[in-house]
DNA sequence: TTTCAGACCGTACGGTCCGGACGGTCGACC
DNA sequence: GGTCGACCGTCCGGACCGTACGGTCTGAAA
């Protein structure tokens, strides 16, 4: 197996063959779209390109249509399989990246106007509030199919993340941000170090 | 001024000379490493070359010593400052990304075996418990300083994010999600959206 | 005074990533 | 057969990225 580094889109793209069978890079930019790319952006471009590295590395084995639009169609192969699941099975020492403009805006308005903290935590809380909306009419729906239960359970993590942030962009408008510190104080977060 | 989009990377620059004034590239990649750098990794490389490309395009000023090492400092022009304004007091539509290894293999582990979750999860724990550690410390140490105040806001929006990515991994290990739902339920996430 | 370690500081480079523009292909309906 | 909109794929130039490497300074030991 040759020994190279594969990047977190090598692993979308064997994991999504893994969960869906056989793909097209079509298939896999729609897959990607509405499951793993609502918290991390995988721009379509790399998922036409990536399968065919994985191809010269042996593993993803190409089989392309002949009839009239010659789509490519990838699958797993032996060592696309074991490097996906010795993936899965190594430790993760990273610690997960943010990248949140709004974020970058808060810390550096020292520079600008105070107003601006006020839009933009509004902003914000609009931008929560839809984005929980949707996941939660993603749980309403699929949520006690049992086929798809485990992948239910990124989202339950992403609707953490997502409340989390509405709770401070939400107490940054009140001007009242001590709440969140008592409210901490007393959640699972404390007890689950004490 | 030249029509040109910036990029976050540009933004930072220009921010963190803002707030620390005339800058080295290394100055700033110091800055943002214990600051901006936490939650959105910026490689030192880009700090050396993108303050060129705003020098190029007018929004920072170079002075190069002419002792021994010709450090150059870079600093604000007005162009500069006001490009950073407008950026700063314009909205953002762009929702957050979360680039999160664990997350990814969360997400595939249905092709892996059930029990690398349990380990990820530790692990995680882990890993947040010490984040959450540093952040706390740095609150302890700056809190009440007034002069670093405003920036002490994004360490709170770390703060909520770290926690509530310790509350899934805390949950998910003790094999109850269930208690998230609950707690989301009668947090003040539901009362800002009612 | 020379030497050396270790921190400080900067650049080069090859591959990857990125988004947007563009173009071809299909079935459905006119 | 022609046209429309959805489907599907590629291309490209520039930004990004990590890492390897190489210089420069301070200060203390030799």
């Amino acid at each position: 197996m040759p020994e190279v580094r594969l990047s977190p889109t090598s692993y979308v793209v064997l994991g999504m063959i893994a969960l869906r069978g056989p793909s097209t890079p079509y298939d896999l930019k729609r897959g990607v779209k509405h499951s793993v790319g609502y918290f991390w952006n995988f721009p379509h471009a790399q998922l036409y390109s990536e399968p065919d590295r994985l191809a010269a590395l042996g593993l993803l084995a190409l089989s392309t249509e002949d009839s009239g639009r010659r789509r490519k169609t990838y699958s797993l192969t032996e060592d696309g399989r074991a490097a996906l699941r010795s993936w899965l099975a190594s430790p993760t020492d990273e610690h997960f990246e943010m990248r949140d403009i709004a974020e970058l805006k808060l810390f550096f308005n020292e520079a600008g106007e105070p107003e601006n903290i006020t839009a933009l935590a509004h902003d914000q809380i609009r931008q929560h509030e839809k984005r929980i909306e949707v996941y939660e009419a993603m749980v309403a729906r699929f949520g006690d199919d049992e086929s798809v239960r485990p992948r239910m359970l990124t989202l339950e993590l992403g609707l953490e993340m997502e409340y989390a942030a509405l709770r401070f962009w939400t107490a940054l408008a009140g001007g009242d941000l001590g709440v969140l510190q008592e409210s901490r104080r007393e959640g699972i977060g404390v007890r689950a170090r004490s």
